[in-house]
RNA sequence: GGUCCCGUAGCUCAGCUGGAUAGAGCAACAGAUUUCUAAUCUGUGGGUCACAGGUUCGAAUCCUGUCGGGAUCACCA
């Protein structure tokens, strides 16, 4: 919408030439529905009261003298009225409110239909690399995986929306001592099983043998100090750490024994762990197909754990960083109000942030991207701090768009999810659950007697992660999430499915109409509710781009459920295919039609699907 | 202990680049279906915006402090 730059543009141009000073935007919002009666827009300009003020002028007469410019120019058709609105006091408020005519939102409505698009934005110059999901290969994925996978591909598909080029890639942690424990305890227990000779998925499969690994560990420490069942927690019992007493086992031996075949290059080691790992990745296949995410590329930190060490020998070069006299290489990062940080061991080998230096830098050297999105959970808040930091010490210029995008955690209504509690965290599971509640809703409603099979199971999916993925993607991404299972799977109000039904309604009605409206009267005078739809259709774009720049995908999905619960009301208010006069029917069908692709876009970008029958 | 994040209705959340009387959903209660999908709509009740100061014509929003919750401060990842 042009208006609202032009207003700026007019007050900033009046003051620069006047007084010679440079004013800040004012911002110019719809207006508080309150004050609808009094236009669509408003904007308030009591900042500017100082800089009138210094210069002796009468700020009311100024903002009168623009607004009028600002009429003068739309030429009488489009603004209908620019009113200042003055309090008794004048001091205490000092809005102006801006209303456009019936025909000037009519003619929004109608380009918007001709065009076929719901949002104008044009491809922009940036290239984008979004790294999401993460997951480490010797577990399944849980929920804090899901909420990552949803922001993660949201965001891009955001990002896309915004005009930028988006490239999706994922990382393995494919390698170390907790896949070695999973092939350990397969090699102790595993009797050459398979995810095939035993119909478990094989995420799960191998999972299941990093639970048995403590098992293992377990009963090898009873054995060795003689407990009894009547001992529950070993470890506890022994007053120890469980990571410390558990390498006095056997099994542990073994897992460590693979972890220095492995990165000796032992052919029968790797060749297991290329099997296990082979069914993980099955699994997780399967999982990212029922969710929809994807990935361009692949990274596995077993290709990319020994980069960063070229690097380090840079950040020496240029006394970014320092050896120690024990041999390591640190930053010091205590300039910054960070601490001394180790990015190389004494014994010269990588630890974590070794890695995702030299990873970051292959990545650029692929890309050559204007920016990095890593989407990770807050408790990483401090690593992703350094290793941006570091990067910029060292003289990239393209570290500066490296960004975290961070989130909160998934706790369940008793504190964080822990493995131990159960089902409830898995990920699988947890899309089950609420492919089944949808089922069983869905039959409540008795609407889909016409499906056939293969219809009602996509629809239950469709609607089932519809209200999944709304759940974890409406709230603001820095907030954490207590996910309650039995209640946090609702299909009415501020859900998935609410916005998905209103999709439906919209379908059945334009079936019904048999008319593909294609031009309306523009002189057709607008009704409270219809007007706030064209309004709430046109604020779409600013919604995307507000998304995008503050990476909140949230935004999306609040305003998709905005638009559909004020489609509800027009709804209710007003009657649509036996409108009065046929004017009127063209104009609340193309309402109708346009509101139906602003959802649908919307939801796509949040990864949800929409149905049209439900 | 240092650093960072959070605290808005009983519950889950919007609003936070300062602006008009702080908004939704859920739950509770009361209504609406001879008419386009009632997975909907309309209405009622419900608030010391954690607390205390400060800046300002104006603060849920900015600053400082306090309290409460969480994360992090590894030669783990």
């Amino acid at each position: 919408m042009e208006f609202k730059k032009e207003i700026q543009e007019s007050l900033k141009d009046y003051f620069k030439a006047n007084f010679g000073v440079d004013i800040p935007n004012i911002s110019i919002s719809q207006i508080n529905p309150d004050f609808r009666h009094l236009g669509d827009y408003a904007f308030n300009f009591n900042a500017l009261r100082k800089i009138a003020k210094e210069h002796n002028a009468d700020l009311k007469e100024i903002v009168l003298t623009v607004a009028s410019t600002i009429l003068a120019k739309q030429e009488g058709e489009a603004v209908e009225s620019i009113r200042a609105q003055f309090a008794a006091t004048d001091l205490d408020k000092g809005f102006i409110n801006l209303k456009f005519s019936d025909q000037f939102w009519a003619k929004q409505l109608q380009s918007k239909i001709a065009s076929g698009k719901v949002t104008s934005i044009a491809p922009k110059a940036g290239k984008v690399v979004l790294e999401y999901c993460g997951p480490n290969t010797n577990k399944p994925l849980h929920i804090g995986h899901l909420r990552n996978m949803m922001l993660g591909f949201s965001m891009s598909e955001v990002l896309k929306a915004d005009g930028y080029d988006v490239t999706k890639v994922n990382i393995y942690n494919d390698r170390g001592i907790a896949i070695c424990k999973s092939i350990a305890a397969y090699l102790h227990a595993g009797n050459g099983a398979t995810p095939q000779s035993t119909g478990i998925k094989g995420d799960h499969f191998v999972g299941d043998y990093y639970v048995e690994f403590g098992k293992i560990v377990d009963a090898q420490l009873r054995e060795k100090y003689a407990l009894g069942a009547e001992v529950e927690n070993v470890a506890k019992h022994l007053g120890k750490e469980r990571e410390v007493i558990e390498q006095e086992t056997p099994i542990f031996a073994l897992a460590k024994d693979l972890l220095l075949k492995w990165e000796a290059g032992d052919a029968e080691t790797i060749a297991l762990w290329q099997k296990m790992n082979g069914w993980v990745y099955e699994g997780f296949n399967e999982t990212f197909n029922t969710l929809g995410v994807d990935f361009e590329k692949d990274y596995f930190e077993s290709d990319t754990y020994k980069l960063g060490k070229e690097i380090i020998e840079l950040g020496l070069q240029k006394n970014v960083f320092k050896r120690r006299a024990d041999g390591a290489v640190i930053i010091d990062l205590t300039p910054d109000g960070l601490d001394e940080k180790v990015v190389l061991r004494s014994d010269g080998t990588s630890v974590y942030i070794t890695q995702d230096l030299g990873t970051a830098e292959l990545r650029h050297n692929e890309f050559n991207m204007d920016r990095m999105i890593y989407v990770v959970g807050n408790e990483q808040d401090y690593h992703f701090k350094v290793l941006k930091l570091t990067l910029q010490k060292l003289g990239y210029q393209w570290a500066d768009g490296i960004y975290h995008l961070s989130y909160g955690m998934v706790e369940s209504p008793t504190g964080r999810f822990k493995s131990r509690e159960g089902k409830t965290a898995d990920a699988d599971d947890l899309i089950a659950e609420v492919l089944r509640i949808a089922e069983e809703r869905t039959k409540e409603q008795g609407k889909i007697d016409d499906f056939t099979n293969d219809e009602a199971k996509a629809l239950y999916k469709t609607i089932g992660l519809g209200a999944l993925k709304f759940f974890l993607l409406r709230v603001n991404p820095y907030k954490k999430i207590i996910f309650n299972p039995e209640e946090s799977i609702d299909f009415h109000g501020q859900t998935g499915p609410f916005v998905q039904y209103t999709y439906a309604r919209i379908c059945s009605i334009i079936r019904k109409a048999a008319i593909t409206p294609d031009s309306i009267n523009v002189q057709t005078n607008l009704q409270g509710v219809e007007r706030q739809i064209i309004q709430q259709l046109c604020e779409y774009e600013n919604v995307i781009a507000d998304a995008s720049n503050k990476y909140d995908p949230s935004e999306i999905a609040n305003y998709a459920y905005n638009l559909a619960k004020l489609y509800n009301k027009f709804y209710g208010e007003l009657k649509i295919l036996s409108a009065d006069t046929d004017a009127e029917k063209h104009l609340r069908l193309t309402i109708s039609q346009a509101t139906a692709n602003t959802i649908k876009h919307a939801m796509k970008l949040l990864g949800i699907d929409v149905p049209e029958k439900m």
